[in-house]
DNA sequence: ACACCTGATGACAGCCGCTGTCATCATGGG
DNA sequence: CCCATGATGACAGCGGCTGTCATCAGGTGT
């Protein structure tokens, strides 16, 4: 006999998305979400900073898998190339499986401007982390700043387009194109 | 005989920023700045759309300035060149005299987390505009996403280094650096 | 003059996000 | 068998923010 079921942080995060898909983020209390999983809402205070900061989770595994494919690159690399293995790395954090969940995920954010806020935090996070891991990687400033803020746009807009309707590539695959784009923005000069 | 008091918004702007600075953002109420300059706090929220907002001002301006400078850009040019004129533009809204400001309107900014979400929230705006302002000048997706993005990333990094401690240099010569540093970090490549 | 309209404001009630605090109670260790 | 631990609930309370209604100065039209 327990006296509360086991899973309570994944019981709320399930719960949340689902709550704020069906009628809206700002629709939904925290006490609705805690509720409807059997918790008090202040047991989901407990879990969550903030009633945002639960559909942002595993964001330490995510900037982890860019740090590894920083690891990946051979020293001494250009910039880019390691900022390339690192997008290679994370790319294969969202196999093919999850492309459904993340659109789901996603248009409940674009559909919210506060949480849009806290995905940009997260996003500024994501690139400090790069840039901390070129840095340890021997790329000095300010080009660990400046790459890791391209790997980080390379990475948001290739997001985009693979969870755009219709889209069937890989996300490696969309990366690999968007980083040659800018490439190529960026050489021709004047 | 006024029953109140011209220039409520500005006064409430200035009280704003004075109080965050001096006491802190969190530690501050929105009724605090209202009765500061004799206003009530429903009249603050009349004003601002939330207590954030009320150190963010001027966006308008501040994005016509990079908007200005892509139109000066000749027709053609490759897409960073037109970033540059950007660049160039905004630049100059940023006189020295200014500094001081900016230095202490950015120091309360970074010493909060929501402030910092809601500047992020706001370089998003300004690359989506630079991005529009770019189609309007011929140059396609997803070149104009990412030589937008690429723009806010130099501005950004060159803001930062503009308003450090000892910098003399003017804005828009430390944005020409930057954005050449940029433009080696994306080409050296394998 | 006078009635009227407009716009900025104040007053008040109320919801919700979030926090501090204390009590409760299963579980596992000594 | 007692006690420490840890997850939880209950409750009070602050502050951000909104809806609503009343107030009142100044300008407008007749």
């Amino acid at each position: 006999m327990v006296r509360w079921e086991p899973g309570a942080r994944e019981r709320l995060q399930k719960a949340a998305l689902e709550l704020y898909a069906a009628r809206g983020f700002e629709q939904t209390t925290a006490a609705d979400i805690a509720e409807s999983v059997g918790l008090s809402e202040r047991t989901f205070f407990r879990h969550f900073a903030d009633k945002r900061e639960v559909i942002f989770n595993g964001q330490a595994l995510f900037e982890q898998a860019f740090v590894d494919g920083i690891s990946s690159a051979s020293p001494g690399s250009p910039a880019l190339d390691v900022v390339a293995a690192a997008l290679e790395a994370a790319g294969s954090f969202f196999p093919d499986e999850r492309r459904g969940y993340s659109r789901l995920r996603q248009s409940i954010i674009v559909a919210n401007p506060s949480l849009h806020e806290r995905e940009l935090l997260k996003m500024t996070a994501l690139s400090t982390r790069i840039a901390a891991g070129l840095r340890e990687h021997g790329i000095p400033e300010p080009q660990a700043t400046l790459a890791a803020q391209s790997g980080a746009t390379v990475f948001h807009v290739a997001f985009g387009q693979w969870i755009a309707e219709g889209e069937t590539r890989s996300l490696p695959e969309i990366e690999r194109e968007i980083l040659g784009e800018l490439r190529s923005v960026t050489q021709e000069s004047a």
